[in-house]
DNA sequence: TCACCGCCGGTCCCGGCGGCCGCGGCTTCG
DNA sequence: CGAAGCCGCGGCCGCCGGGACCGGCGGTGA
């Protein structure tokens, strides 16, 4: 079964190579081309391909937004594609359902092996992006934080209370939803603050975050 | 310039098998063999190699550990390898500051591709592990967050404060820290307390953390 | 058995916090 | 020019928050 592609760049030379190369795979074939963003929506509308391969700038309507417009859209899959590997072109392109980011340096079999990888339902990214995902996972999501372990000090009561603390509560409001005195409330916070030389509730409230126990957009 | 590596697997056979298409390479050559992680490490120690393909698997040691023993030392760059893509491998290797993270199952060219990649300060990953890097990239730190625009609302004073309350300073403190008086301070709070529809300054900090005009983690 | 600890509850107390009102000086904009 | 906004400063007040010190209940382990 053949890989139907659609291209989409504002320039002719880049198109035209990009679609020599996957055309000369017995397996793939060209199926439309576009010279900007909008076209490319309504190119991969009306010819579904498997594969879209977008370029970032382009007239009209950028290669991301384009990708946005097309993310829940039929099975076609989205390669991303420029010659910069500006960081918020990645995030954007990745936010944007991207299942790969190339810089349009690549070789020309990893240009290939990237289409048969999306079409595989996987991910290829650029190596220097990949670089960075990294960094940043390892920077920032860094498994269990290595201050977690102040938690332990904590009772399982008192976690629960740190972890309304966190969300901003009140005393009495956590109480309420704790079903219990607003002076036990205070006791249980007097002795989460001591465990963790903590002075304020609003120190708590940084530390359920600087300890994992809340994220950031974790909606609730 | 010869590409030095150093292979550990505790299979002889995966082992001469990667050696034999590193070998192949006119710019590689395989330095030196372990058959577990311990020995990995002192090989490495000895003979100083540019990039150590490490099994997850083996005796002794296993190769995330050798990685991490490994990690600040000499120039040397790792690359992970698994016959099975488990989760926790993947960020326990990029944590450990692997340039790469292969499956057994990986094409001859695509493994002589990323030795190259990760000895040019790069990385690569199977495309599996890459699908779920970016799963897990979007899903957790979707970039400069939705809600960061209500922080217009602040003037340029109003967010320092904010930033400053974030990091749990009282209000003297605050006071000190920009040389005004802490009434002055009392004021800059309950103009931005309002003005984000908070109550505290516990939930200031939540404000804060929300934002993302404070990072968890970000040593401060 | 007794001691210890976690959880729950209560009282007193005061200090910091936050709301409200007002003041002046400054720049920017209409 | 006046109006509006930001910054800095001040006073007053009510209340929540957090500390100190007390009690009771249940479970666990020496």
């Amino acid at each position: 079964m053949t890989i139907r592609i659609a291209i989409a760049d504002d320039q002719e030379l880049v198109r035209s190579g990009f679609a020599m190369i996957l055309d000369a795979q017995p397996d793939m074939e060209v199926v439309a081309e576009a010279a900007d963003g909008a076209a490319a929506v309504s190119a991969v509308r009306e010819h579904r391909p498997d594969i879209a391969l977008l370029d970032v700038r382009m007239p009209v309507m950028d290669g991301i937004e384009a990708a946005k417009a097309l993310r829940a859209e039929s099975g076609t899959r989205i390669i991303i594609l420029t010659t910069f590997d500006q960081d918020d072109y990645v995030y954007e392109s990745l936010r944007a359902g991207a299942s790969g980011f190339l810089l349009k340096d690549v070789r020309r079999d990893d240009l290939v092996h990237a289409v048969r990888v999306a079409h595989a339902g996987e991910a290829l990214l650029a190596p220097a992006v990949t670089r960075r995902l990294i960094d940043d996972v390892v920077r920032h999501r860094t498994g269990p934080r290595a201050d977690r372990a102040v938690l332990d000090r904590l009772t399982a009561r008192e976690r629960e209370i740190l972890l309304l603390l966190g969300r901003g509560l009140s005393n009495a409001e956590i109480a309420r939803a704790l079903v219990v005195s607003d002076h036990t409330v205070k006791t249980h916070v007097s002795s989460v603050l001591p465990k963790l030389a903590l002075r304020d509730r609003a120190q708590a409230v940084i530390a359920a975050y600087e300890t994992g126990l809340i994220v950031p957009g974790a909606s609730g």
